[in-house]
DNA sequence: TGACTTTAGTCTCATATTGTGACTAATTCG
DNA sequence: CGAATTAGTCACAATATGAGACTAAAGTCA
């Protein structure tokens, strides 16, 4: 696909949909319809009247069938990268799917993050932009919560932070800071999968708290 | 400028420009050619083949005669808030300039910002998200030390974080940080500012430092 | 049955980080 | 000179964090 259009400049809406398979993230990757070897993220050129965010719903509406749990633009990618549209610029979302509902339609895969198929380096660069995205936010939004089911053991919890922020954490520590943040609460329900002691199932159920104040931090390391 | 255009839909490019300006921030807003009541962002359709960081570069040029000390896009807006332009969606940056060298060319002005004339509801949306972004950055990049001339004293620097932050911080909890942030190094030069004891000048000059290694943190307050 | 393994969940303590008030220092003003 | 003003430092209490060790409840298997 050659640029044949001088002006004026065109953009397509694409998404980064992200979750969580087995020990490893994926992402939904769309098969080209004209060349079965290529593949892409999926996109679209959005229609006129159409808001950025309602062109974004579609697309991951179109691939899956439905929305995603949580979406955020991760900003305007062009400056020169390759894209399989002709468009100058292509505005990039991401968009968190727990995997237990998330069935890709037709012409669509999870792919594991860490074994994608070849993309154009615009939409390379876009999945890279939406992993820092969701790392940045973990703190500030309940992106992990969102990647598992309704109910889940904490010991699940803690292994989609380490996934999230590939690190491991410290089971007592994790433990005493999601006390503190009053986030989830105990269900009456434990379930005991296979060897070792049942795990007691808790919800995502946020409870008000006081803002924290902190001082100033200076947590870049240079320029 | 009318919108004539049906498709394909356009993009332009808009630059926040932020300098501080005594007490208070300052946004760079320009005079509307055709219509001198009128005030918007700086902003430019792109021109062919130039990519989106160089294209704000421009506008940024073209405003103030130098490029911005620092610039960073902020993400695409559109979702049916007006725009001068007719352009469907709008490519947002955020650049900071010093205010000492910050002087705008004809048809531009400073504006403080709790002082803003009427701008376009796309353009004040990418106000706001203009200062949430530099917050929300303040401590992962340099900015405050770039809205500051190249020596400064550690009263300034924190003044600097008070006003960008908008709130108070403690002088003793600061420079401690700062101390540990290995960021500045004393000049041999103290200024007189009138009453009370002279201040040692400092120089930005970041030194490398071993990654800072922390836990998770549970920040959202809810949802 | 009873040791051993495996996973869940808790406790405690040392250390690091942070909030804050009070202190000392160097200057101008009157 | 002494009060006022701004810079710069100290010390201590209060929190927050990292990490090992502990207890609890299940399965496995001789």
């Amino acid at each position: 696909m050659r640029d044949r259009t001088p002006k004026p400049a065109s953009y397509t809406v694409d998404v980064v949909l992200v979750t969580a398979m087995g020990n490893e993230l994926a992402i939904l990757v769309a098969r080209s319809s004209t060349d079965r070897e290529r593949w892409s993220l999926p996109w679209r050129n959005p229609q006129a009247g159409e808001t950025l965010d309602a062109a974004a719903a579609r697309v991951a509406q179109d691939a899956l069938g439905e929305s995603p749990i949580w979406m955020e633009q991760i900003g305007a990618f062009g400056d020169g990268k390759r894209h399989p549209s002709n468009a100058d610029v292509s505005v990039a979302h991401v968009g968190l799917v727990p995997h237990e509902t998330a069935t890709p339609r037709a012409g669509y895969a999870w792919f594991p993050i860490g074994d994608l198929p070849p993309l154009s380096p615009r939409q390379r660069a876009m999945v890279e932009t939406a992993i820092r995205a969701i790392q940045s936010r973990l703190d500030q939004a309940p992106i992990a919560f969102r990647l598992l089911p309704a109910t889940f053991t904490l010991s699940e919890l803690q292994h989609m932070y380490e996934l999230l922020l590939d690190k491991r954490l410290h089971k007592a520590s994790f433990r005493r800071a999601l006390q503190g943040a009053w986030l989830v609460e105990p269900t009456d329900e434990w379930r005991s999968e296979g060897r070792g002691r049942p795990a007691q199932l808790f919800r995502y159920a946020p409870k008000k708290r006081r803002r924290l104040h902190r001082g100033v931090r200076f947590d870049f390391l240079y320029p």
